[in-house]
RNA sequence: GCAGAUGUGGCGGAACUGGCAGACGCACAGGACUUAAAAUCCUGCGAGGGUUAAACCUCGUGCCGGUUCGAUUCCGGCCAUCUGCACCA
């Protein structure tokens, strides 16, 4: 009987003492680094998610090993961020202590699951040795003016009274913990990714992402392109100036909208007849959600600016300007040209206040020009320009070019690319994050803090609340703020927010490099030779923005000289979530969780790897069942009884020898794609043969072993070492096959008549047409009987079909 | 609304490039072993018809249609579910 507590634990400690899977210092050898997103080290321990993506990357860590590469699997822990903090308000205990204690209860977990992760490179993003190169990059950023502080409407979450980016606002609601968000105004640092978003977008090109993940990047960038036009404000020599991605539209435009924030009120104030009614609009615009004024279906509303109009400079006629929350502040120029007939908020808009609507595009397809549209039309696609002057006749995607030219012609604006991307709010008024270097001295305004001064340890305090109106926490301590200024040695001030958690986890894959250098983030020799990271993967909640932010900071970084390659990760793939067995999503809440603590206990960390991995295909989602994963261990069990059945041999048996080299073919080829379920179901089905002929010789045994060994590490070890194996499996070389002995020489293949199978024949590989025809035949004939036969197909090997009438 | 994905037995899922649909596992049923149970081993297992038993026949991969000798796979049109984004002009 198979104890796998004991063999488990036995080769576990092995391992562990004798840093078996250590990456090697020796550059000469081909290198291959795998990384999987290294954990926050949550209070409820690991998940059983986790597992999946570890032991996936795990599997091609190992098989890279026999391959023999010099392999790089680091792990370390993303350990900066708000539970921790959340907790210590709550419990009165430090982060750093809760920090510490979770952490060692992953490590113990993952060292229980056997993965063959480098502990000697362990990193820690809350540790000064670590963080210190976290504030170095960002002062690098500010040198080169890519930080920056501005004062800028953010999100805040009215729970955790902190800032929130965008991408932490779900629904109009804070992310992490459900409170609503408004809309307040803070000086914040920002980092200037918006500057590297072409390159974001263009270096897709050369990485091997999965084609969904390169989607969502480019989504998210949200590239458009179109054109500044400027309306003259009538009466002034001022101008509006609007972006619009359908400058063959703008013979349509029958007003103007600005959104409530805009500059263009403030301006105007002593001429605008209606202001009352207008700043109430803006009042009310200001303390609405972003959610509830993104809300869908949500009637438009909207106030006339009474006093102004613009001239649309293509008609010259006049037209009002409203203004509208529908117009965002952020994107573009805050203020539009509005083209009821062909853009469809427009066209709502346009309804609602009874603003002229006038048609410049004409559906291509439709014959019937009717007068009245009952919505925009918008098909860039199938537009041709009508009512439109010089544009008329041409079709939308020509008159758009058409139109830009003459707009640059006549000095009324310019071709403009738009990003929807914006800037990365980088400031959090939270405690347990990075210190941000900074200090501000009145004369000198913003100073980095000499970088042989960093780290610039995170004060130890007591008081994790932060203020009332959303202050950091780090603002009560006088003692830590006053500071004096590098630059001028005058009395000068520390920045009291810190980073977000995104900063830790945008270049730790660089830090496992070399994780004790004092010196640098990294060697220069470390750097070339491991970059980049070979195979990345990790889950799809990350592949957006963690991807993004650390693409960017690797593209700075590259910039100024620190890195040699222009993209952090040559391949990033992503595993599907694990659900509860009831199918849904694992909660407390809903009592679905399951503990890997509980699974590793009762049926073995081996049991555990194969079950993660037979569950279904690696990156769809999968439910949770407790009797496959009893399945599983049932399969190991009867693979480590198979020793009784042993027998000597140097060479596959003759029985065998085709099923040994379709296994090492199909497993190889397998793991390279992922398909580590058809891997197990392939290690069964073999199981399931030797289990017939209740016999399996040395030579078959050792290599099935060695082909289960990067799924079930401990168990094949062992059975290894029991049939006299003398090196281990970790490092000895991949099993190779033969093409020629994969191949069967008698096939079945199916006889159809018309489509339909009524028979199998059995050939010869590579047979003559002509007597795989006459077996063909043979074997139906009865039906054959009395019937004419128009035609026959032969697919060599493959299948006989005979069409009758 | 936009983008992407998915839909196959009671369940998780296989199926290379258009060529025997349901590999492998779970569950279930029967048998062997056992005083008995568990464990283990063996056998069966899409639906319907047919047969003493087989053979055999029909239907069947979300729905409707198309291409083809042949479609889970390709094309067109729907439906449903999931994920991400969402007033981005």
């Amino acid at each position: 009987m198979y104890n796998f507590k004991e063999v488990e634990k036995k080769w576990q400690d092995k391992w562990y003492a004798e840093g078996t899977f250590n990456a090697k210092n020796d550059y000469s050898k081909e290198k291959w680094y795998g990384l999987i997103e290294f954990p926050y080290p949550s209070g409820q321990g690991l998940h059983v998610g986790h597992p999946r993506s570890y032991t996936a990357l795990d599997i091609i860590a190992r098989k890279r090993r026999m391959q023999g590469y010099n392999v790089l699997f680091p792990i370390g822990f993303d350990a900066f961020g708000l539970p921790a903090e959340n907790y210590a308000i709550k419990n009165h205990v430090h982060p750093k202590i809760t920090t510490e204690k979770n952490i060692n209860h992953f490590r113990e977990q993952l060292k229980s699951i056997g993965f063959s992760f480098d502990w000697s490179r362990e990193v820690n993003t809350t540790d000064p040795n670590y963080y210190k190169w976290t504030q170095w990059i960002f002062i690098q950023l500010y040198k080169h003016g890519l930080a920056y502080k501005a004062t800028m409407p953010i999100n805040f979450c009215t729970g955790c009274k902190v800032g929130l980016a965008n991408e932490e606002v779900v629904n109009g609601v804070c992310e992490r913990c459900g409170s609503p968000v408004v809309q307040k105004e803070k000086s914040q640092w920002m980092l200037r990714i918006t500057k590297y978003a072409q390159r974001l977008i263009d270096d897709l090109d050369d990485v091997n992402f999965l084609d969904k993940i390169k989607a969502q990047q480019i989504n998210w960038i949200g590239r458009s392109e179109g054109a500044e036009v400027n309306f003259k404000i009538s009466g002034t020599d001022d101008n509006l100036l609007i972006y619009t991605t359908r400058p063959d539209t703008i013979f349509g435009a029958t007003y103007m909208v600005v959104a409530p924030e805009h500059s263009l009120i403030e301006k105007y104030k002593d001429r605008i007849t209606n202001l009352d009614e207008v700043e109430e609009y803006k009042k009310k615009a200001a303390l609405k959600s972003d959610f509830e004024r993104a809300e869908l279906n949500k009637e438009k509303t909207g106030v006339e600016i009474k006093g102004i109009k613009a001239v649309n400079p293509l008609t010259n006629e006049e037209i009002p300007i409203w203004i509208s929350d529908y117009v965002l502040i952020t994107y573009g120029t805050g203020a539009i040209m509005a083209v009821p007939a062909h853009d469809t908020r427009d066209f709502e808009f346009a309804k609602k206040f009874n603003l002229p609507i006038k048609q410049v595009i004409k559906d291509k397809n439709s014959e019937n020009e009717s007068n009245e549209l009952e919505e925009a039309f918008t098909d860039v696609n199938n537009g041709i320009a009508i009512n439109s002057d010089f544009l008329n006749g041409l079709a939308s995607k020509d008159a758009i070019n058409k139109a830009i030219e003459y707009i640059e012609e006549h000095k009324l604006g310019e071709r403009k690319v738009n990003y929807k991307l914006r800037d990365w709010v980088f400031s959090r008024q939270r405690y347990w994050g990075e210190p941000i270097p900074m200090v501000y001295c009145e004369k000198c305004g913003w100073v980095p803090i000499p970088e042989e001064k960093l780290p610039l340890k995170l004060p130890d305090v007591e008081d994790y609340e932060p203020g009332e109106n959303g202050e950091s926490p780090l603002a009560k301590h006088e003692e830590w703020i006053n500071t004096t200024c590098p630059h001028c040695g005058g009395k000068a001030r520390r920045e009291t927010d810190t980073m977000p958690q995104w900063a830790g986890s945008s270049w730790y894959y660089l830090r496992y490099m070399d994780p004790h250098n004092d010196k640098e983030l990294a060697s220069k020799e470390a750097l070339e030779y491991w970059s980049p990271v070979d195979w990345y993967n990790g889950g799809m909640e990350h592949t957006t923005l963690h991807l993004l932010y650390s693409r960017f900071w690797h593209k700075f970084l590259y910039d100024i000289g620190v890195v040699p390659t222009k993209e952090p990760y040559a391949k990033r793939t992503s595993h599907g979530m694990i659900l509860g067995s009831n199918g849904e999503k694992m909660s407390k809440s809903k009592g679905n969780v399951i503990n890997p603590d509980e699974i590793v206990d009762e049926f073995g960390a081996d049991a555990f790897r194969v079950y993660e991995m037979f569950m279904g295909p690696f990156d769809q989602t999968a439910p949770w069942s407790m009797e496959s994963i009893r399945g599983c261990m049932k399969f190991l069990d009867r693979v480590w009884n198979m020793q009784d059945f042993l027998v000597d041999g140097d060479e596959y048996s003759e029985k065998f020898e085709k099923m040994m080299h379709k296994a090492i073919k199909k497993v190889s080829s397998d793991i390279e794609e992922m398909k580590f379920n058809t891997s197990v179901a392939t290690f069964m089905t073999m199981v399931n043969e030797f289990y017939k002929e209740k016999q399996i010789n040395k030579a078959e045994f050792a290599t099935f072993l060695q082909l289960l060994n990067p799924f079930a590490p401990h168990m094949t070890e062992e059975l290894y070492q029991k049939i006299g194996g003398t090196e281990e499996l970790a490092y000895k070389a991949w099993p190779t096959y033969d093409e020629a002995k994969t191949i069967e020489d008698e096939i079945e293949i199916p006889v159809q008549i018309k489509g339909k199978v009524r028979a199998t024949i059995t050939i010869m590989k590579d047979e003559d047409e002509e007597k795989v025809k006459e077996k063909a035949k043979e074997a139906v004939a009865s039906q054959l009987e009395g019937k004419k036969i128009i035609k026959e197909i032969y697919v060599k090997n493959k299948i006989y079909n005979i069409v009758i009438s």
